[in-house]
DNA sequence: TCTGCTCGATACCGCTCGGTATCCAATACC
DNA sequence: GGTATTGGATACCGAGCGGTATCGAGCAGA
């Protein structure tokens, strides 16, 4: 039976549209199904495709993954440092509405932490040096803290903590609490991550 | 061909022991590998037994994870109360030391983290609601909760946040941390945890 | 209009997996 | 010591996977 113009009118998409849309459906379906839960033709169908098209696209399963972390973690980054983007309010009240902007985030991307999950424990398990992953990682770790740093010293306040360490703790309870809260919303107020935040570099607020 | 006798002698281990070295292999195995990733004959022949072994002790592959899952979240909700065990020291010093010894935990058992987090994908996954994964957490919180609550009372000193909350970030701090510790260790001193402790609680402490 | 090439669709292969039916040695019991 | 039962070993099945070879429709260049 010879193939009836699967999809549309015959019309043949530009190259970049079809990686586009594979990776995007990859960042879905990986997310709700797991990397290894889920078939490369799984990620082919949700985009409309086969899974000829990701084979042409990108040379197997694990480069569509690497090429996965190379687009969603370098978005990740840009989207880390707009987070921290100044404003000219005091610093606890920085502190604060950073902390709610990042826990928003956070719930506004399930799918994405779940993967982002994921794709954290493939660079710890496959040596964590290298990897395209943890070179992102590192390169939002020092634009955390460069950011921090200038917060601070705009502020003219003793810092509590190194910038550095205040960058990984940031960073760490970003995760944490994220995780935490997907597993019992209840238990983690939106506002908790900014009072934290608040009380780390000294300024409690009036609530 | 008749089998050989294929483990030892011929002696037939009790079952308790059996069970007990499937879910030790179950542990250790899944953990480098991860779930989807090993198979249960990966984990038979770790524990020096046969597929047969398992589904004979097991269900199924869910059912060896489920008992995986009651077996090690459990230990680690004793572990986790044992860490939180009273001294008589100050509340800072309190901190400083069940930070260290948290991060201390974290390091010696890198492969239960990995696991750890893969369950918890997991538990999120397959709707958070009802799961054993979710249930010993919450037990978990609670007995941190009130350990938090003792140990404030005892030292007299106003609680800069709630017990609940700062139980929700006494555990999102522990796991934040761990995890920035496995993808680049160098990053994460061995004292920051209980550095910030200390600090939200208010005693900054000398050195 | 003809031609050569690109690239997604299709059919297929080898392999591994979870799961099951069966078998038989070691134990427990009387 | 004879017998019933337990429980791990073995062989096997169907399904689904990643990956590949091939095909042919659509496009560009002349």
């Amino acid at each position: 039976m010879p193939p009836v113009s699967t999809v549309g009118p015959g019309r043949r998409p530009p190259r970049e549209e079809v990686r586009r849309a594979l990776l995007d459906a990859a960042a879905q379906v990986f997310a709700r199904q797991g990397v290894d839960g889920a078939s490369v033709g799984d990620v082919a169908a949700a985009a409309g495709f086969t899974k000829g098209a990701v084979y042409s696209n990108f040379g197997s399963k694990d480069d569509l993954v690497a090429a996965l972390v190379e687009d969603k973690v370098s978005a990740y980054l840009e989207l880390g440092l707009a987070a921290v983007s100044d404003t000219d309010a005091s610093l606890g009240d920085k502190a604060r509405a950073l902390g709610d902007r990042l826990t928003r985030a956070a719930d506004e991307q399930r799918d994405w932490q779940l993967l982002f999950l994921e794709l954290w424990q493939r660079a710890v398990r496959s040596g964590a040096t290298g990897g395209a992953f943890v070179d992102r990682r590192r390169e939002l770790h020092a634009a955390v803290t460069d950011a921090v740093t200038a917060h601070l010293d705009r502020a003219g306040v003793a810092p509590p903590l190194p910038a550095a360490e205040l960058a990984t703790l940031l960073m760490a309870l970003s995760n944490g609490l994220a995780l935490e809260r997907q597993i019992d919303p209840a238990g983690v107020p939106d506002d908790l991550f900014g009072r934290v935040l608040a009380l780390v570099v000294g300024d409690p607020g009036a609530s």
